[in-house]
DNA sequence: CTTCTGTATGTTATAGCATAACAGGTCAAG
DNA sequence: CTTGACCTGTTATGCTATAACATACAGAAG
């Protein structure tokens, strides 16, 4: 599980990785009961061809360029509805949203965004979620759920300075 | 300084600890060269009276009631002067901004939110900062500015349940 | 096969958050 | 007293997000 955010920076065949986390949301999906509908499928898809972290808007045109609804609420729902049952991500700094590219697997994500490229990559934040959890009991806190975000250069980025 | 987070969540006397803040936050600008003018000391006042996370447009409404301009921009600036010389911190879950409460202090803030009386701490965050680097530098990421945010219970609505 | 029911989608309208661009004022250095 | 840097004010606009209601559709119950 260590190497997820290696290989999100590293060169390697989008439509490849895209399937296969594909093919994870559709057995996960099924495995719950839930339904991976045409607009929540075709959002998921977008999200995992863009492979990077898209604006709800800019989702929304190109599902409009599709013949799906145009509206906003269409495509908040369908976000809405991926980042609820850990298909996608929303990335707070950014106010947009990324696919997961390890779905169904349990993690506490940590993301990766480069102030370059604008490239988000996940990586394990299993020692971050306990650091925090331990700093927040020191205050009487009970963390729920958290958000770790961190900006700064990829590798790529940091090979070849602007 | 552990014992921030547990301050801001126990009872305390608000005017002193905001007297406190405000004469450190004086100093610090002063000792930068910046200027602490009236609209950035007003916003700087008012995030420490509220001593909870204030939406921008809440700012904006009790600096216009004051006379002060009434445009958003009056107030984004001044968070943005607040924020960048680490007066003040942003919260991104609650697209709301706090007062930073010890300024001048170098950290790695945390944010502790509390999902019910939407209380927010800022704990010590260098245990999680340090994970988070490690974290990313197994993946070949520099960190530049982070951002850890938690959102959960505080000690006094575990104590209470709704 | 039809009706019922829950869920998903479509649509209208509006609310909330944030910034670009330009105009005018203040103050200290030269 | 002019210049230049910075701060404030204002207009206008754009982006982000949701409430509320209407329609459609699939599967279960009859």
């Amino acid at each position: 599980m260590h190497e997820h955010a290696i290989s999100a920076f590293a060169a390697h065949d989008h439509a490849h990785c895209s399937g296969d986390v594909l093919a994870q949301a559709e057995a996960m999906v099924v495995a719950e009961g839930l339904r991976l509908t045409p607009v929540r499928r075709r959002v998921l898809e977008i999200l995992l061809e863009a492979h990077r972290a898209l604006g709800a808007y800019d989702v929304l045109n190109r599902l409009a360029a599709e013949g799906f609804g145009n509206q906003p609420p269409v495509v908040y729902r369908a976000l809405d509805f991926l980042v609820e049952h850990g298909l996608a991500h929303r990335i707070q700094r950014l106010n947009a949203f990324a696919a997961c590219m390890h779905p169904g697997t349990a993690h506490a994500p940590v993301f990766l965004i480069c102030r370059t490229c604008h490239v988000v990559a996940e990586a394990d934040g299993a020692s971050v979620g306990s650091a925090l959890v331990v700093a927040a009991g020191a205050a009487g806190f009970a963390v729920e759920r958290s958000t770790v975000e961190a900006l700064g250069l990829c590798p790529q980025c940091r090979a070849v300075p602007a």
